[in-house]
RNA sequence: GCCGAAGUGGCUCAGUGGUAGAGCAAUUCACUCGUAAUGAAUAGGUCGUGAGUUCAAUCCUCACCUUCGGCUCCA
């Protein structure tokens, strides 16, 4: 038979033979990183015995699939390991997950994070032992069989799920065996680095009416400095949290007067402004309007536009003169009454109503998480108006908008589409009419996407953009949907060049999302340290003693009758004692004055992590400010 | 909402069944200073809220509120 390898090369044998050896075969280095192996295509052991000519692409803990058997592999260990502490615990399932894994257990006696050691240190153990992990099959019966002898009733119900004449494979490592369709390690003394990282409540099978389990996270990698590099990343990630360089940079604040409703202070709202004065130049070069809609409107409007019946339990109410009202969880309704009290010809089309609205929405206690879910924010919507063959040409300007504001905060991005979900409204006809609109623009633009089964909104499918911060991680914000529902529904109409009334269609779209959790990003992809336009306080000037104040203030004046945010400390400290405090609360520019700037009126530039740079006339400093600022604009 | 954890001066955190401390910050004073912490003094807390146990509760019990880590959901 003959194997071809992922470089093109082929090696030939005379007898079927596993993929380890082939491995070991290829190199002893190979055989000892390798994780798994890919056999035309599908993801095997190690072990798989290759009978036939076949494609083999061995892959290491660098690869997704190889860090996945990994990952895997480690969940079981750390099922044996809790099996030998707590005999009688339930076994749910187990996956690998990106970064790491988890494990799923009923436990007798509630356990607490200082359990966590004593399981980490029998999984050692059980490295230390490296235990020949082994793979067998049984028939369904003969898995069912054994998930009663041992009393698994997770495992009963996840067999008794599988199909009739499903061959279930099974893998055992010493005295610990588990249902699982691999691929797994070859033995528990490859996985070198373990840490258990949290502790959690879950439901079993994920839904909330099931019997909460107990999950225990980790990560695992194959060299303990890989796992000192990625436990530093969430170090990382904690000193950037925007939650406490919010509270320290004064930005917004969260009462418990108000839970999951923000409060912005006056720095966080210029940041607020300034972005949005930034959002206004690109939309108005991109031809929108801009309009705004109630807060509060009548509970008929929201019957009629179908969030009565598909949105209901996170939408506040409240009455006015007896009749029940709304608050508003989305503005689409808004825009469309709009567009409906004036009479449009299709010269009006397309029509762009852009709408900073601020929206409510009930949102469950446990899943408030700063900026970043809130019960009340600002979208930063849009909603056009068009005919029927202005779809494409509007969808690909829309994400030509969303590609351009996403690359002036130097974000990457990838995209999702979303599909038709249970709860929705419409006719098949049409969502697939609109979901192949959405694909087609991208197709034509080339952008690779996911195909997100489901999870459109309840009028239409929608385009989801997962931008990537500087340390990697993703977040959602952009969308594009795209609705035939709720222009019908408002019974929306332009005449057509044949005099005729024509039903538009409707392109919901944010390219922010949430100016709340937009900036939340912004302040965790940038470490709070923000790009000279955009930070809340552009400069601070620092006086060396009280005899420069009156210059100090000087500069102060010439630089705010500039339009720069300045601050001033002309507090009686030591000049290294405000460098520190400007440095820490980063400021771009520190602007030292003494003796020498006074008589020179000159000031010496501080640059935020990066030192001193040199000494500026006035007019020098501010023509580089207003450079430095002129990046602000679209 | 559910599971687990936490709540002590503005911030970070000690602490004890006999009504509380530290560092930073703040205020005042002295120093008048050259690029990441000058020194001293002062002030500030009914220990998240309510109830219970107790001679006595910040500490023990219960309920509630808020926050944190997850689940589910989501911009």
């Amino acid at each position: 038979m003959k194997i071809t390898l992922k470089d093109g090369s082929v090696i030939e044998y005379a007898a079927p033979k596993r993929a380890i050896d082939i491995a070991a075969d290829i190199s002893p280095g190979l055989a000892r990183n390798a994780m798994a192996a890919i056999v035309n295509g599908e993801d095997r052991d190690l072990r798989f015995l290759i009978e036939d000519d076949a494609e083999l692409e061995l892959v290491q803990f660098d690869s997704a699939a190889g860090a996945h058997a990994f990952h895997h592999s480690s969940a079981h260990l750390l099922a044996q390991a809790v099996q030998h502490l707590y005999p009688g615990v339930k076994f749910a399932i187990g996956p690998a997950i990106d970064n790491g894994f988890y494990y799923d257990f009923e436990f007798a006696e509630p356990i607490g994070l200082e359990d966590l050691e004593k399981i980490e240190a029998e999984m050692r153990r059980i490295v230390k032992q490296d235990i020949p992990i082994e793979r067998y099959t049984l028939s369904r019966s003969e898995a069912l069989q054994w998930a009663k002898d041992n009393d698994e009733t997770y495992k009963i119900e996840l067999i008794s799920a599988l199909p009739e004449d499903e061959t279930i494979s099974f893998y055992k490592q010493g005295d610990f065996t588990d249902l699982c369709a691999g691929p797994h390690l070859m033995s528990t003394g490859q996985i070198k680095a373990i840490k258990l990282t949290s502790l959690a409540g879950a439901y079993w099978r994920g839904d909330e009416k099931n019997k909460m389990l107990t999950r225990i996270y980790g990560t695992s990698f194959p060299k303990k400095s890989d796992l000192d590099q990625y436990l530093e990343l969430l170090e990382e990630a904690k000193k950037r949290d925007h939650r406490k360089l919010g509270r320290e940079m004064q930005l917004f604040a969260f009462m418990d007067e108000g839970p999951g409703f923000p409060f912005f202070l006056p720095k966080g709202m210029v940041l607020k402004n300034t972005l949005m004065d930034y959002w206004r130049q690109v939309h108005k070069r991109y031809e929108y309007q801009e309009v705004s809609t109630p807060i509060m409107l009548s509970q008929k409007l929201w019957e009629n536009s179908g969030h009565w019946e598909h949105y209901r339990e996170n939408m506040y109410i409240s009455q006015i003169d007896g009749e029940d009202f709304a608050i508003k969880p989305m503005n689409c309704p808004g825009s469309m009454l709009i567009f409906k009290s004036e009479q449009h010809s299709y010269r009006d089309l397309p029509l762009r109503m852009a709408e900073v609205g601020l929206v409510h929405r009930h949102e469950k206690s446990g899943v408030l998480h700063g900026l970043m879910r809130v019960r009340a924010f600002n979208q930063d919507d849009a909603h056009i108006f068009m005919t029927l063959d202005q779809i494409a040409d509007e969808v690909e300007q829309v994400v030509h908008l969303i590609d351009e504001v996403y690359r002036h905060f130097n974000f990457k991005y990838h995209v999702e589409l979303s599909t038709r979900p249970e709860d929705s409204m419409g006719s098949d006809e049409e969502w697939d009419r609109a979901t192949t609109a959405l694909s087609n623009v991208l197709d034509k633009l080339e952008i690779p996407y996911i195909i997100n089964e489901g999870d459109g909104a309840f009028y239409g499918p929608k385009i989801d953009f997962h931008l990537e911060d500087s340390i990697g991680r993703t977040w959602q914000c952009g969308t594009i949907q795209l609705d035939f529902q709720m222009p019908r529904r408002f019974e929306l109409e332009y005449i057509g060049a044949d005099g005729e009334r024509h039903l538009p269609i409707v392109i919901h779209r944010v390219a922010f999302g949430s100016i709340e959790r937009f900036i939340g990003i912004l302040i965790e992809h940038y470490a709070g340290k923000f790009p000279f336009w955009l930070a809340p306080v552009q400069v601070k000037i620092l006086s060396v003693s009280q005899a420069v104040e009156d210059y100090a203030l000087d500069v102060l004046s010439e630089l705010k009758t500039n339009g720069i945010r300045a601050e001033i400390d002309v507090r009686d400290e030591k000049i290294g004692f405000k460098v520190r405090q400007a440095q820490m609360e980063k400021v771009p520019y520190s602007l030292i004055v003494g003796q020498k700037e006074a008589e020179t009126g000159t000031v010496s530039v501080r640059v935020l992590d990066q030192g001193e740079a040199g000494s500026l006339s006035l007019t020098e400093l501010l023509d580089k400010l207003h450079a430095e600022n002129s990046r602000g604009n679209s």
